[in-house]
RNA sequence: GCGGGCGUAGUUCAAUGGUAGAACGGCAGCCUUCCAAGCUGCACACGAGGGUUCGAUUCCCUUCGCCCGCUCCA
């Protein structure tokens, strides 16, 4: 596809979430919010229907995984020790010109001064050798101003100490001009609020960037309750926040966001890679089972270099946006730096005591991430499809599609009377209505002609459309009478079935 | 956060310095024997605030939001 034909997808499916209710720009009467958004009747389904067969799949098909649901707001020591604070609280430095951004303690400046006089100012990156950097660019600057008498050795402060009316004096490292960067302004990610009554330092807490941090901190309380034994691990579904400088792409990346996070832990002896290729694969294949084609599905490895110094290693599943390749779902092997990190903060062991080994250990973990509202976009993207289906005098017509994977899709089955005035009809309709209600989520609609009821319903992915029709009340004899017509999303075709198979047929199509 | 573009019914679009139309969609009714049929009726919009003006949806400013490109993504 053409940028611009990728951009026209997008749109499209932007405007089809907002038309039949799945997505919602959030407080929108009020003129919107950036990076928030609302999931309508059909997204607030398709959602649960994600976190479920996510949950079934991690937690509960599984002997070796338990799952956790922590606070979203925790001690703030708890983001002291996973490294959150300090990360967040580097103060940076634009350049309006260049557009670049800089760490304002890694950015260094210094006075020209020659024969005691302030003549301008000399600006480097920090290097091993920023001094002499600074010195040198301080001479170039000596002469090419053309400037007599005797410059004095530079004096190095970073842009931290800049004072302001020094700001719009000292060049830019990218362009060497003046003028062009700004003070100095921290950019914390997480959002923060108080609690209790009094608003002061001590009273900040942090709306929690990631859920993973709840898992290390009741690692103790679960390994002492929950009668785990290593490999084990613990899953966690639920928002958390990042106060992102620049939500994009629809919900790809927004400031409140809904995280499926588990933390495998693993003995320090055992094969952390081993285990890493595990969650990959089980990963990948959990996305094809929720209707993301594998070909879409790619791998990234984080190179060496660019990995934090605890992280043996990092891969995303990378999934063919229409913006391109992305992350979807990241798995990292993060050695045994948080529980070591909150034992060193909260001054609690975080050991686990191998009964068998008798032998006493800080257990190494692996880490698969994913944001319940990636895959949602990505379920999106692969599900909509534009194909042709025939009119009622047989000519071909554009037909929008949602191909949910049926185990996914929000609406299991419609169920339509053939004709709304024919009370028989209705009644016998509904009949089978509340038979499949118990056991799936299906919809009841008799307005319009049958096929704009079918259109209805392909364009919101239900994969399967229930008739009742005059076969179904005997007018063609016994052999027909309490059946009906399903009718198959993708392929259109219709099959006559006994109401009595009808929910076992439905469910043997659904799990 | 920076630069550019854009904000008109649910959606996609039109028109206009004198307070807005269409198509599709929605709802109700009639009709209709399987793929967005037809007829009738109804509801629904100038993102927000300020300014200029007798009068602003239209011009100007601000703000919010959306899209694109940078930046950011620990």
């Amino acid at each position: 596809m053409s940028e611009l034909t990728e951009n026209a997808f997008m749109e499209k499916i932007v405007s089809l979430c907002k038309r039949r209710g799945f997505i919602f720009q959030s407080s929108e009467i009020y003129g919107g919010i950036n990076g928030f958004w609302d999931f309508g009747p059909l997204g607030a389904e398709l959602r649960k229907n994600i976190r479920d067969c996510w949950w079934n799949d991690m937690v509960r098909s599984r002997d070796d995984v338990v799952g956790l649901e922590s606070a979203i707001i925790m001690h703030p020591k708890v983001w002291e020790a996973s490294g959150h604070v300090a990360g967040f609280n580097d103060p940076m430095v634009d350049c309006k010109v260049s557009k670049q951004r800089f760490r304002a303690d890694q950015l260094f400046f210094a006075a020209v001064i020659v024969d005691g006089k302030a003549a301008g100012y000399v600006s480097a990156l920090e290097s091993e050798k920023t001094a002499e950097e600074l010195q040198e660019k301080a001479e170039t600057f000596k002469r090419k101003k053309a400037l007599a008498g005797k410059l004095e050795p530079v004096q190095a402060r970073d842009f931290t100490q800049a004072k302001p009316d020094e700001i719009p004096l000292i060049p830019s490292p990218a362009t060497g001009e003046a003028g062009s960067l700004t003070a100095p302004r921290a950019f914390n990610m997480m959002l923060q609020t108080w609690v209790g009554a009094l608003r002061d330092e001590s009273s900040i807490a942090y709306l929690r960037p990631e859920t993973a941090q709840g898992m290390f901190v009741d690692f103790k309380a679960v390994v002492d309750t929950g009668r785990v034994k290593i490999p084990f691990g613990v899953a966690q579904i639920g928002k958390s926040f990042r106060n992102e400088i620049t939500p994009r792409n629809f919900i790809f990346r927004s400031r409140e966001f809904e995280q499926m996070e588990m933390e495998y832990f693993i003995s320090d002896e055992d094969d952390w890679a081993k285990w890493h290729r595990y969650w990959i694969d089980w990963c990948r294949n959990w996305l094809v089972s929720v209707g993301i084609p594998a070909a879409k599905l790619s791998e990234y490895n984080h190179p060496r270099e660019k990995l934090s110094h605890y992280s043996k290693g990092t891969t995303d599943i990378m999934f063919q946006f229409p913006f391109g390749a992305q992350e979807l779902w990241g798995i990292a092997a993060r050695g045994n730096y948080d529980l070591s990190q909150h034992a060193k903060f909260s001054g609690v062991a975080m050991e686990y005591f191998d009964d068998a080994a008798r032998r006493r250990f800080v257990p190494h973990v692996v880490e698969p991430a994913v944001g319940v509202d990636r895959i949602m976009l990505a379920i999106l993207c692969s599900a909509y499809a534009e194909d042709e289906a025939p009119d009622e005098k047989g000519k071909m017509e554009s037909r929008v599609v949602l191909r949910f994977a049926p185990r996914i899709a929000p609406v299991k089955a419609a169920i339509f009377p053939l004709l709304k005035n024919k009370p028989e009809l209705v009644a016998k309709a509904k009949e089978v209505r509340d038979l499949l209600r118990p056991h799936l989520n299906v919809f009841y609609d008799e307005a319009g002609a049958i096929g704009r009821r079918y259109r209805r319903q392909d364009e919101i992915g239900t994969p399967f459309g229930v008739t009742v029709d005059f076969d179904t009340l005997g007018e063609k004899g016994d052999e027909l009478r309490d059946t009906v017509t399903v009718r198959d999303r993708d392929t259109m075709k219709q099959e006559r079935m006994k109401i009595s198979k009808l929910l076992e047929f439905l469910l043997s199509k659904i799990h």
